[in-house]
DNA sequence: TCCTTCTGTTGACATAGATCAAGGTATTGT
DNA sequence: ACAATACCTTGATCTATGTCAACAGAAGGA
């Protein structure tokens, strides 16, 4: 039933191995399973926290898919980065317990919430929830790494083509295809991550179709050269950007 | 004597409200003088470590600066921040316990190294300790997400103006002056930094200075006009990147 | 079903910043 | 002190991407 799905449980979660459970024992899953609130869905274009907001929580992504980003005086965004299911939300907020940036959901979706006071707690009886936290945030600054490098040094070719290939290993991870999925956030929401404008994603979509290197559809992608497509974006070493390995 | 500046321990340290001892008790602060190893110092141009190898510690800088950087197959950089002194580099490897990026000293550097094993049986036994890497670590991504903000979406003089702000602030925070001081980095580090050319980052210094809005001379810099140089990044909210504060 | 609105595509043109090239000024080593 | 090298600045030109404009298809409401 719909409903039950609110209530799936880290226990039973088949995210959990992607999630802040993965390389616990099953009775600290359990521990971890009582401080977790679940919450109603979020719907399409609804924030679940805006910048600013006091964080006393971080979110996982249960369902569905969220755009994070940081505006500025003039109502200019800048997204940051897409969160998908079993990914961790909110960390920035660990700095000085504010968030430092907005999170707006891209289609209907559940996140799972972790008051922070609880998880620390937790943490500190929990010697493999503490080194769980510790991966997680080292992956967070290595994910924020390559999307430094991204916008650096790379044309406008290169940053399509990684943004593409960045999808398909999250999916692949996920237990989706890795050749074949679609896309929940718009093309202006892909084309301010990328740092380009949503003419040039849409010629470069074009391109790479014309190339027969994928087939676009709206927002259906489906990658027919997986090796052009990772060609693309060389010349970078393939374990360096870890979303292309 | 220069032999002593090695030996000084984080509870007679200068820097120990910026760096991990922050907010601890004093016998606290005691306990993890015990697990950091002072290392020999660092020459200019020497690698601390380098993408891909074990990360077994963090390193906390004493002295000096560093830049780190991810490299291509094709022996292409790109610098991902600069450090200087009570920051701590090495973060990137807690996710899977190898180094992301490579380190490199700008000039004679002293470091404190801190191994991770010992690191983490300390965090389990100080609460306050746990509460300050999570501080530390929350405050490298939303920092990170700053720099994804500046390469995604300024002009070349708002890069520049920015990066000087963002030095001056953290000189500040050092007891230094924030208005003059001297950078240790190459114009080139700077331009690869930005996501731009030697070329551009020198026109922006000359065009800055035109204005009078700062005074360089090679790598001497001296802010004239602090609030020019800060309209010169609006539009951006001033808390929001946390440098401009 | 039709109308409106939102989203994405395509083309023509403009421009910020890259590239190419030359010369100037510190710094280093002998 | 001098030569050699590394670093920085400036000018001329080129190009990838942004901007402006028109249109086309999908989605949603009445």
């Amino acid at each position: 039933m719909e409903s039950n799905v609110h209530k799936i449980s880290c226990p039973d979660c088949r995210l959990s191995d992607l999630c802040l459970p993965y390389g616990l024992q099953q009775n600290e899953v359990k521990q971890l399973a009582t401080i977790v609130k679940n919450k109603r869905p979020t719907q399409t274009d609804e924030y679940l926290y805006l910048q600013g907001d006091a964080g006393q929580n971080l979110y996982a992504v249960k369902s569905g898919s969220f755009r994070s980003f940081i505006s500025d005086a003039n109502g200019n965004e800048q997204t940051i980065g897409f969160y998908l299911p079993g990914e961790l939300m909110g960390l920035d907020a660990l700095q000085h317990g504010f968030f430092t940036c907005s999170i707006v959901a891209l289609e209907t979706s559940m996140v799972c919430e972790l008051p922070l006071s609880r998880l620390n707690e937790l943490c500190a009886e929990i010697p493999g929830l503490q080194n769980q936290m510790l991966r997680i945030l080292g992956k967070e600054i290595a994910s924020d790494h390559d999307k430094i490098l991204l916008l650096g040094h790379r044309s406008a070719k290169e940053r399509v083509a990684t943004f593409l290939l960045m999808l398909s290993r999250r999916y692949a991870s996920l237990g989706f295809s890795s050749t074949e999925f679609n896309l929940s956030m718009r093309r202006q929401d892909i084309a301010n991550f990328l740092g380009l404008t949503i003419e040039t994603v849409s010629r470069q979509f074009t391109e790479l179709s014309k190339d027969g290197v994928i087939t676009v559809k709206q927002r259906s992608i489906q990658i027919n050269d997986m090796a052009s497509l990772k060609a693309t974006v060389k010349p970078c070493l393939p374990d360096q950007l870890s979303f292309i390995a």
